[in-house]
DNA sequence: GCGAGACTCTCCGGTAAGGGGAGACGCCAC
DNA sequence: GTGGCGTCTCCCCTTACCGGAGAGTCTCGC
């Protein structure tokens, strides 16, 4: 019987590229039966089918060729099993990973009923001018700061003839939040430009991709909204770093009435989705 | 406000290794607001730290590099969900080859009850010298030919006076099953040399795993052995191309009565699992 | 015996997403 | 001015091959 094969032949046999028969050969994994010294030819035997088919299967289940060439090698069932057995629990972690990848994608794709219920939008603002005051409080003291700031800053702002163009507004930096102190910035966006006086400083408002959520009543009751706002970025957005947000859409200024104040929370995010 | 950072502020800043960030920077993918001509330091300014993350977000969920500066580059919403959405099927798609992988791999690890039930076993029977008889048939007449060749076979043996080290058995190439046409061996073992003589040759049966399972009837009755090895080989083990075997424990030799007749039926496999 | 076309050889370079390290230079505090 | 970091560029390494260049080999038909 003519047991050789070309390694075109033996290719053909093994459903294995010429290029991968080469490699395997580099590596030691699957060596030819036979090389002729004058021509370099490799020359396979058909009794190496078996062992190229094996080498094969185990690619196709992602096995790295050195683990393979361990598991050929290994002469008892039980190395062999305790290969295979590694190989397979790396495949259950890369598993994992992966269903967890692809439950995040859908989920920043396909918004829920629960966020519909919640009232959140998303909004892209642009940047704006406005006079602002920025300070490191202690946000237990917040609501009369706040209030302090905000009646500062229109008296500013009137006083130096200025038009405002938009809700007041704040913005607060992450341990505001995670130790609640930490600076702090009420603005109040205008038309022309902010002379300092006292604490008030002109600023830029950046622009920002914001998640927004609508809070009614007292500022400081707005934890429910801030829980709201935060479980819908944490699964169907992608929250950045950056200063939190609020606007002052119905506030002090308008109607003693706290019980109507309404407070937009902002969360700046990479929007995507809905 | 200070701005600007170095890159191992930013690195701690983003998690994102000053590495990987200079090779964002190569790619054009998240360039430093400011190169210093002079040192070819880079500084990133705090407003990229959002956009890093969320390039980071990406990686984690397995994006390719490419398909990120596509998405933060993509002015619109539709064009950022269109190429999510695709790497969304991409990762689907990869995720149901590693369970296919994942559950390939148990199978071969963990053998079924179904597989008990049928009674199959793996076994590695070493190579045999033999006095043969190998010829391309037409299975239609196998049995007759089969038993042809037994007969000769054993005459021939008992002729030369060598002793019989096994039961007899056959060797069956691919084709005699596709095509119920292709060429077959029925072999003898025994422990000395065999002489040529009419349709005999000497051959050594080689080494092999084989998966075995036996069957009780005439040995044309085996198909539904065979479907029970094929079935167990393709989801338990690692067929592998080689000549299909069978051994004749008990044959017409030893009784005529054909229900009592004994075959085993042989898959070549490379050993893995129990 | 010779030429065409198919086959094979080695070597080089490329892939994705960085990691590791060498050697040189910059920055800051003491 | 000096020691200890931080940063720079440049080069090689990883996995499992693929693509191609340029040269040599085999086989078939004439």
């Amino acid at each position: 019987m003519a047991l050789f094969l070309s390694i075109g032949d033996f290719s053909r046999a093994t459903h294995l590229t010429v290029k991968t028969l080469r490699h395997y050969h580099e590596l030691g994994l699957l060596e030819p039966a036979d090389v002729d010294p004058a021509t370099g030819y490799r020359r396979y035997s058909v009794g190496q089918i078996p062992a190229a088919q094996v080498i094969r299967r185990f690619r196709e289940l992602g096995m790295p060729l050195e683990e393979i060439r361990t598991v050929m090698a290994a002469p008892d069932l039980g190395t062999r099993n305790r290969h295979i057995a590694a190989h397979l629990s790396r495949l259950e972690e890369e598993l994992g990973r992966t269903q967890r990848a692809v439950a995040s994608l859908r989920a920043l794709l396909t918004p829920s009923d629960a966020d519909a219920v919640a009232d959140i939008s998303l909004r892209e603002v642009p940047g704006a001018s406005a006079a602002a005051i920025t300070e490191t409080v202690d946000m237990r003291d917040g609501a009369a700061w706040m209030q302090g700031a905000l009646g500062e800053l229109y008296a500013t702002v009137a006083g130096q003839g200025l038009a405002q163009t938009g809700p007041a507004g704040g913005l607060f930096s992450e341990p505001v939040f995670t130790e609640h102190y930490g600076e702090s910035t009420i603005f109040v966006p205008c038309d022309g430009p902010v002379r300092p006086m006292g604490r008030v400083r002109p600023i830029s408002v950046p622009a920002a991709e914001l998640a927004v959520i609508e809070h009614a009543g007292p500022p400081i009751e707005s934890d429910r909204a801030y829980g709201a706002l935060a479980a819908y970025v944490s699964r169907h957005a992608l929250a950045v770093q950056g200063q939190i947000r609020e606007y002052y859409l119905v506030g002090q200024r308008d109607t003693a009435e706290v019980a109507r104040w309404r407070t937009e929370v902002c969360w700046p995010v990479f929007r995507v989705g809905s």
